[in-house]
DNA sequence: TGCTTTGTTCGGAACAAACCGAACACGCAG
DNA sequence: CTGCGTGTTCGGTTTGTTCCGAACAAAGCA
């Protein structure tokens, strides 16, 4: 397959990933892009002409995804015009995005506690979730803390 | 605040909640009005007076948590209508699906992995990714299976 | 075989979101 | 002050999704 639509077609898929985890459709694509692009950086005329996509809408997808933590905005010395690259660890801050879903997920829980009477089997079910909420809050930031000393382990001996 | 307002107001908020994460609206709202019914169950008619829902759409709904593995049908015996309840594990069960995002993830990062040449840049990046992905398909049924022993280890020696 | 109950499928209406083009604000250079 | 480059904001349009009502299938009972 040519080389070119490989990449364009790269792209789309991954505008389509982005999107069913919760950004907009062209913030997917700068992502795509801006994952095989040489640098892993890029401006917004760029974008746009790469991208085939209004200014405008290159203006709310970069900064929903600058909003997002997952990349960043800075400007060369002398330079008027703006540059955005891939924050380091893009997918750590995905995943702890995903992290807040868990409190959003407790605060239901606790709602539904309040609501329900005393009733002890729906309670009951609720204690289970609530249990389950409290494992997964501890737990999963060790997780991803373990993921950055061996991330940390394997390149600080390196170049 | 009046008893059946705070429920309407929970199965509305879950009904949100539960949408955010890929579901419809009115299966989150099932799934908001199961979780604080006294049996933790339902048939389809019932469903729709109490969410005010037509019927068709109650049976995509329904059929949409059966495939998701969130709720199970089941039939009394000598009982011609269908009954409807919680998955034991609800939430396991959900936090599995999410694990099936990070295939996807994978294969993105192996078609970039593809698609860009031998640059170094680009390859670093995305080997990052890649064993990020390594770690998390790893260590997250890991955790899933600790809190299965866990609940199991609270709930065995119970009644 | 008809009749009723239960559940699914289909077409269209209502709603929400994304995207575009154009107008607007700001900063810098001449 | 004027002109130009850069980025944001604002209606309008399009696209996609959800939901409803109606028509349709399937399964039991008379």
């Amino acid at each position: 397959m040519n080389t070119m639509a490989a990449r364009q077609q790269f792209i789309e898929d991954a505008g389509m990933f982005f999107e069913r985890l919760g950004l907009s459709r062209t913030s997917g694509r700068v992502l795509g892009w801006l994952l095989i692009s040489p640098d892993g950086s890029a401006d917004a005329p760029d974008l746009c002409t790469e991208l085939a996509t209004a200014k405008s809408s290159m203006s709310v997808a970069l900064r929903q995804l600058d909003a997002a933590g997952l990349i960043e905005r800075y400007r060369l010395p002398r330079q008027r015009r703006e540059r955005y690259r891939l924050t380091d660890d893009v997918f750590g801050r995905a995943f702890r995005a995903k992290m807040a879903e868990l409190d959003a997920f407790n605060d239901l829980v606790n709602q539904a506690l309040r609501v329900v009477g005393n009733d002890v089997a729906p309670r009951e079910r609720l204690r289970v979730m609530s249990e389950m909420y409290g494992f997964m809050a501890r737990e999963f930031p060790k997780l991803l803390d373990r993921w950055d000393q061996e991330k940390r382990a394997r390149l600080s001996p390196g170049p």
